[in-house]
DNA sequence: AACGCGACCAACCGCCTTATA
DNA sequence: ATATAAGGCGGTTGGTCGCGT
């Protein structure tokens, strides 16, 4: 027979989280870990599927998720990536480790589809920034997904090949980057990162419990997220009446306001996390890969790119007309 | 003040793939 | 090998908010 029945449907809870919701789950996976969702409603009593639970977390509570407005860095690279990868949203996320497919595909839309658009009528469908158009994009876009796949394919091979050893690929500093929550450092280990986050929840929690909600409202949650959404850093998610608890504060301060795109942002903590919830940049083409690949097809012009940021940086530069 | 409308976004839905018994 | 549930993903929906009239 198949597994055991995952969440029986009768009595689910439908519609907005409650923050009380999320606490119990934030504070279930801080000390479980993210992962066995279907134990994650039994075991925390929340009346959710485990689906749900799981896009809650992904798409809301996970730490390390940047929220509020989009810089034009992150849309720029979302066009191209859009334009390279079609509405793959999981993957174009992959590329934006602050952001969630759900968030990049609402951008594109609510934003960018109606600037592209603009865009197209304006300029009469003419590149005049280095930009593909649409139809451009649609000519050759197999072509070119078949071209970036078998890269994707060889740049694996060839690290799956030198995992062993220690070579110029490990020593190259995206390498670097995109393991570094491979090694955590000897006094912190997973446990210990969970016990801490959950001091942060409990901290988390008791301030909650001094500046509850109020109780009114299928809206408080929303509440929570329209706010913590206008608020362009991110972070900590409570209203204005609840002024976000030092616990949460903490918790959710991964973003630092100018650390938009950069793999480096990634602490440990957040890296445990992402390393279960995002793909894992191992099986991901290098950033530099896409980078190199986007500049052969964007601008013949664009010469170097961010050594530091490890961003599209400067082929994305030749498509600030779009701004 | 009331209404209409569009923008925004969290959450749901349904399908597909993967894992497991 | 097969059936079935979990997990993952993209598309869509519905509630809320802000702005203009």
């Amino acid at each position: 027979m198949g597994r055991p029945p995952c969440c029986d449907k009768i009595g689910v809870k439908k519609g907005p989280w409650t923050p009380e919701e999320d606490i119990i789950l934030v504070s279930y996976i801080q000390e479980h870990g993210p992962g066995n969702w279907r134990s994650v409603p039994t075991n925390t009593g929340l009346l959710r599927c485990s689906k749900s639970c799981r896009l809650r977390w992904t798409n809301y509570l996970r730490p390390g998720i940047k929220r509020g407005n989009f810089t034009e860095q992150e849309e720029k690279m979302i066009i191209h990536l859009q334009a390279l990868l079609g509405n793959r949203w999981a993957a174009i996320a992959s590329y934006l480790p602050q952001r969630t497919d759900n968030d990049i595909k609402n951008n594109w839309n609510t934003h960018l589809k109606k600037k592209l658009k603009k865009l197209q009528t304006d300029g009469d469908g003419e590149n005049r920034d280095g930009l593909s158009s649409p139809q451009s994009v649609s000519k050759g876009q197999w072509e070119r997904r078949l071209q970036t796949d078998i890269k994707m394919a060889k740049q694996a091979l060839s690290e799956a090949l030198s995992l062993d050893k220690p070579n110029s690929l490990t020593d190259s500093v995206e390498f670097k980057l995109s393991h570094s929550y491979l090694r955590p450092s000897s006094s912190q280990s997973q446990s210990s990162i969970y016990a801490s986050s959950v001091e942060n929840i409990s901290r988390l929690i008791q301030n909650w419990m001094k500046t509850p909600p109020k109780p009114k409202t299928a809206n408080s949650a929303k509440t929570m997220t329209q706010n913590s959404s206008s608020n362009t850093d991110g972070g900590a998610s409570f209203s204005n009446e609840a002024t976000p608890p030092e616990g949460f504060d903490s918790f959710f301060s991964f973003n630092s306001p100018n650390s938009d795109v950069s793999h480096d942002s990634v602490s440990p903590e957040n890296s445990v996390f992402q390393d279960e919830s995002k793909p894992d940049l191992r099986n991901q083409v290098p950033l530099r890969l896409i980078e190199k690949w986007l500049l052969d097809d964007g601008s013949a012009q664009a010469q170097a790119y961010d050594e530091e940021e490890g961003l599209i940086s400067t082929s994305l530069e030749n498509s600030t007309g779009l701004f």
